[in-house]
DNA sequence: CCTTGATCCTGTAGTCACTACAGGATGTAG
DNA sequence: CTACATCCTGTAGTGACTACAGGATCAAGG
């Protein structure tokens, strides 16, 4: 009788996860602790077991990191995604949020470096006694 | 015989500096522990005294934190235009590092919206069995 | 003079998403 | 059998704050 997980070649260590995802163990472990990722299976000796499901999750949490998800948000499209995945419009309304705010912070860094430009272009390099950077800093009623 | 400060309408207790430069009370405390900040004048009772000068190194602080530079960059930058406020080149030397960094989060911010909304566009809102931004995120190929 | 409420003080702990390390128990190769 | 790698737990550190506990002091009103 064979576990449901399939054969022994799909069952991994921690460290080969770690390797196949490229996420950090300990990032791994920690992901376990606060409910990222689903207690582990252990073996006799105490020591993690995954298989290629885990690795699926997990591989879902790091491109999902990247994209900019919080580890909040990662959380709810897991269980969006889980046994019953019923909801396709909760997912679209989390990723939409989420594009929303990815929009903003754009448009901030945008005018920021703009400003930043034209004032380090300024700069001659030289040793000045007034430093346009530091004037721009400087001004206090500028907000 | 006044003291170097000057009039004592310029004097400011800890709560006026808040109100003047937008920044929390606990912050101001904190850029203090952590040397952003000089160590503040104290009353005969004990409380924390700023003037004018206080005043306008603490919004430089916060315009620059507004701008994206980290504490330990406004440390710098603090350092540079204080005494021997010598080298403007190496103002902008921070200010150009900073700003490729700007850029190069501008670039990923982008590369991010560009694949959420092409995949958020494919969902339908319905309930789906298959759902795009779930399955985006689901490839493990992708990196 | 006394009370009330606002403001201040210090110090500690919590946030987010990890990372790093201490100190110990196993596993694997030569 | 001895190295050395890998794993385990648990705690503490990072950056830039925020929040709170527990106490002192101040300003205004009765």
């Amino acid at each position: 009788m064979q576990q449901i997980t399939g054969p022994r070649a799909d069952r991994m260590t921690i460290g080969e996860l770690s390797q196949l995802t490229g996420v950090n163990i300990e990032t791994i472990r920690y992901y376990e602790k606060i409910k990222v990722l689903p207690v582990a299976l252990r073996a006799e000796n105490g020591r993690r077991v995954y298989g290629p499901t885990e690795r699926r999750i997990l591989a879902f949490v790091r491109r999902s990191r990247e994209l900019g998800f919080s580890l909040d948000e990662v959380r709810a499209l897991l269980r969006l995604g889980g046994p019953d995945k019923a909801s396709c419009r909760e997912v679209r309304e989390i990723a939409a949020r989420h594009l929303d705010d990815i929009r903003a912070r754009i448009g901030d860094l945008r005018k920021l470096e703009r400003l930043l430009t034209k004032t380090v272009a300024q700069c001659t390099g030289t040793t000045a006694p007034d430093c346009p950077v530091l004037d721009i800093l400087d001004v206090q009623g500028s907000k």
